[in-house]
DNA sequence: CCGAACAGTTGAGAAAGTCAATCATTCTCT
DNA sequence: AGAGAATGATTGACTTTCTCAACTGTTCGG
């Protein structure tokens, strides 16, 4: 009885207007992966945060904290600890920038490589339980449309 | 100079792994619809939760704020003050449920609705302004990939 | 009817986000 | 070249959000 009502109202909401609002789904659907992404990376001592920090210096790109904190959309000051905490366990260094003394271009140790390489991993394995319902060529889609919005300057 | 490493850096950065994981792509649009739906909604008090809130218990739904927490994935703590603050400024009212008399139906008051109509207003022109790179069939679609995302259960 | 499960609430503590101030460096402009 | 504005990093204070455990009243299952 509760158990119908309680379905009706689920029914409900979600057949409400915020089913068709594209923030809202963004914000659902980025709730549901960022958990299973925690949750996949924890035994590693990971978080998508630092994972991402982690992903991003052991590239060729060589960012500086000021870069990392507009890519991934952070306080500069948050990028600081961060990096603060990944250093402390040696997974990455902060090397001056030859072109500009004020920066510290941020780079991934051996260590850090070594890590990032399993976490990948299970990163990878994560994410896929989460967009398991979806093909291939829908996630391509869906990564393409994403990446629209989540880079707007083109 | 700098300016040239700093746009190989960013430019490397978007090249890099993460731009690949729809989780990244997720977490930074959602990031950047969020900063622009707080932003729209501010002039009316509220923000994207309130306006959540707002919305499902303005419609036909009736839920109890167990739902409400299922649906916006908060803790119900989180639930309590969410609604304690629109109930003190008089925009819904917590009503027992019949059936249950644990739970709480939360549903809008008349000014309650009389706000969201035009906080509706304010939203969808700040959503406008982030999914302008988007045609309609694009939003639709993606609309549709979301939402097999943020509710697995189908 | 009893014990388990559940809705809501409270409160504490951790994590995350925001912001202003500061220092060193670099850039702009004349 | 030099004065002043702007920038990258850092610190510290502060607010917001998250996460959990405990507790009350109610309902459910057997």
């Amino acid at each position: 009885m509760s158990k119908t009502a309680g379905a009706i109202a689920a029914e409900g909401l979600r057949a409400s207007a915020l089913t068709d609002d594209v923030s809202f789904l963004l914000a659902r659907a980025n709730a549901i992966a960022l958990a299973a992404g925690n949750a996949a990376l924890a035994e590693h001592g990971l978080k998508v945060r630092s994972y991402s920090v982690l992903v991003l210096t052991s590239g060729e790109a060589r960012p500086s904290q000021r870069e990392l904190a507009e890519f991934l959309r952070l306080d500069p000051s948050q990028v600081v600890s961060l990096v603060d905490e990944l250093q402390s366990r040696g997974l990455v260094e902060r090397t001056p920038d030859p072109t500009d003394r004020r920066a510290n271009v941020v780079v991934a140790t051996d260590a850090g490589r070594a890590l990032v390489a399993l976490a990948r991993e299970s990163a990878r394995a994560g994410e896929e339980r989460v967009h398991a319902h979806l093909s291939l060529a829908e996630r391509e889609t869906l990564a393409a449309l994403l990446r629209r919005l989540a880079f707007p300057g083109e």
